[in-house]
DNA sequence: ATGAAAGCGCTAACAT
DNA sequence: ATGTTAGCGCTTTCAT
């Protein structure tokens, strides 16, 4: 048995000939170890879990890939989780660390979890707690960065298609924005706030609708690119020119947003660095004990056609 | 102990009184029971493991959210893995069957792992092994569509990108088009065939060294949508308008492909009815033994712009 | 260099 | 209705 179990497992002293024994007999028998076990008696499985709100979009694939690439030479491997109706997977810990980056998962199952060694990275919100870290993206910040832009292009009338309000992303964005208007000096009251989700689909009913309320608007920023794009047809199809008519900004970076015709203008957040860091967090945590800590991550404006200036810059072909 | 176990589970019988003394020191301990020794005992885990090249890309997504959507009204979650430098987590079994759509996993290991406790489907090539069904596209047909629709709208001069020629999704495809060739009676040694793989940037790089080499080329058929996408924008590029000079189909039907412009023809794998044959036919397997079996899932031509027939159909504003 | 035995946290058959 | 117990497949300490 235990010599087995050695053998399997590179240790101990083996003689070269039960070495060649064991493994003869495992091939035969088509061994398999059981990971459950192993993970039972070692208290460790060397996996590390992500769980997400659903597997579809155009930015989960990126951070996986960049958690999984960050994560593998150290030893682990990555469990993508969807989490939405059940959270049994996050419970039950088949995994030696969390990473959460859904608004699913309530703080307080967060909190009921997280241990020394349970530790969990959280990607889209801040929780303070002994065993959590946070990675997130400097959302003010960057929607600060976005109003201002703008203004920079001599956008007088701007309006705002926000996300759903109760992520916490979706709040740092509006504070960004706000700062951004109160420095111009301009009474945030009188911006128009259209309250949406973030999806395509809504960001095209949000511009229809303020297309029809607010004929003056000639520059719109979108919390998320999705958003942005549905923003960008319905303008289009309403045979408004963008960003000619109307500028359009939207948050995040989805590879998609580079190839629309106009290009779509937008707040990078580094899905490679996002999920780097947050793996390299993770890991400490799990290998060293480390406690939880705070880490931001910088957001960069991508100025593209979608909001380029007319006179200075590209135009688009309408 | 029993008790216990029997109060979290919903088994047996037990005084009201107990179940919730129970209950309140779970809480207040903050137990959380431990999967793996669950399912050590019970050898289900509830889980279903679906083994990936990685998780970057337009398709993946979609079809995690297909095989989840499936699955979890059954009573089953999804764990997806990255397995392309080792197969650990597929081989140490920490699911109740495994859904394989990677080349990087070989006959070889799936012939070891299935057997009647852990049923695999195989998504992406054919094998015929008395625990693992396959769940795939008709790439033969689909491909043999494509080249039809190119010759249907006139064009006479074909070119073919190809993917990784070792895939089995690959060889369907070429035979698909070698087919379309043969009964049009055109002799599939005057055809240009590009060797590729299955990416954007290799689409480019296709699509150039096409331009340059074949000047009279005027339709083209990509063996994925990266690789059209990549071939439109090195066509455009030169200044080759399209489908107005070269026509371009490629094939899976990928969301972008619907965004850019020209809008991209494809032949569509619909991913919804994919994912959802490939989930119930492995659960199918675990609840009830049943044996493998080939399921094949038909492919349908979708015409946009990139083909569009210059006379009748829309024209590219070039 | 190898074998014996305990125990990881749970479930389920059995006894009470 | 509740408690006792064996054992799932492994690792690791200890004895040989």
């Amino acid at each position: 048995m235990a010599t087995v179990s050695y053998v399997l497992n590179d240790k101990g002293n083996i003689s070269e000939e039960t070495r060649k024994r064991v493994l003869d007999v495992a091939e035969r028998l088509g061994y398999r170890p059981s990971g459950a076990a192993r993970s039972l008696k070692t208290r460790k499985t060397g996996n590390i879990g992500v769980y997400l709100p659903g597997f579809a979009g155009p930015v989960f694939g990126e951070i996986l890939q960049a958690l999984h690439d960050a994560v593998f030479p150290l030893g682990f491997e990555i469990i993508a989780c969807s989490t939405q109706q059940s959270d049994r997977l996050l419970v039950e810990r088949h995994v030696d660390g969390a990473i959460i980056l859904n608004s699913f998962i309530t703080d307080d199952t967060i909190e009921q979890i997280q241990s020394a060694d349970y530790p969990v990275v959280v990607m889209e919100r801040i929780v303070k707690m002994p065993h959590v870290s946070c990675v997130v993206a400097d959302n003010c910040k960057g929607s600060y960065m976005a109003v201002k832009h703008l203004l920079d292009i001599g956008r007088k009338n701007i309006a705002l298609i926000v996300g759903n309000p109760e992520s916490h992303e979706n709040s740092q964005r509006l504070e960004g924005a706000k700062k951004a208007f109160q420095e111009a000096g301009i009474d945030i009251s009188t911006v128009p706030i259209v309250h949406g989700a973030f999806s395509e689909e809504i960001g095209v009913y949000a511009m229809t609708s303020i297309l029809q309320s607010y004929k003056d608007v000639d520059g719109v920023f979108c919390f998320n690119d999705e958003m942005a794009i549905g923003a960008i047809k319905a303008a289009m199809r309403a045979g408004k020119s963008v960003p000619g008519d109307i500028a359009v900004i939207g948050f995040d970076d989805i590879y998609i947003g580079s190839c629309i015709n106009p290009a779509l203008s937008t707040i990078r957040v580094d899905k490679w660095s996002w999920g780097h860091l947050a793996a390299t967090t993770l890991v400490d945590m799990i290998n060293n004990g480390s406690p939880g800590r705070l880490i931001t991550l910088p957001t960069k404006l991508i100025v593209r056609q979608s909001t380029a200036d007319p006179v200075f810059g590209y135009s688009n072909n309408k």
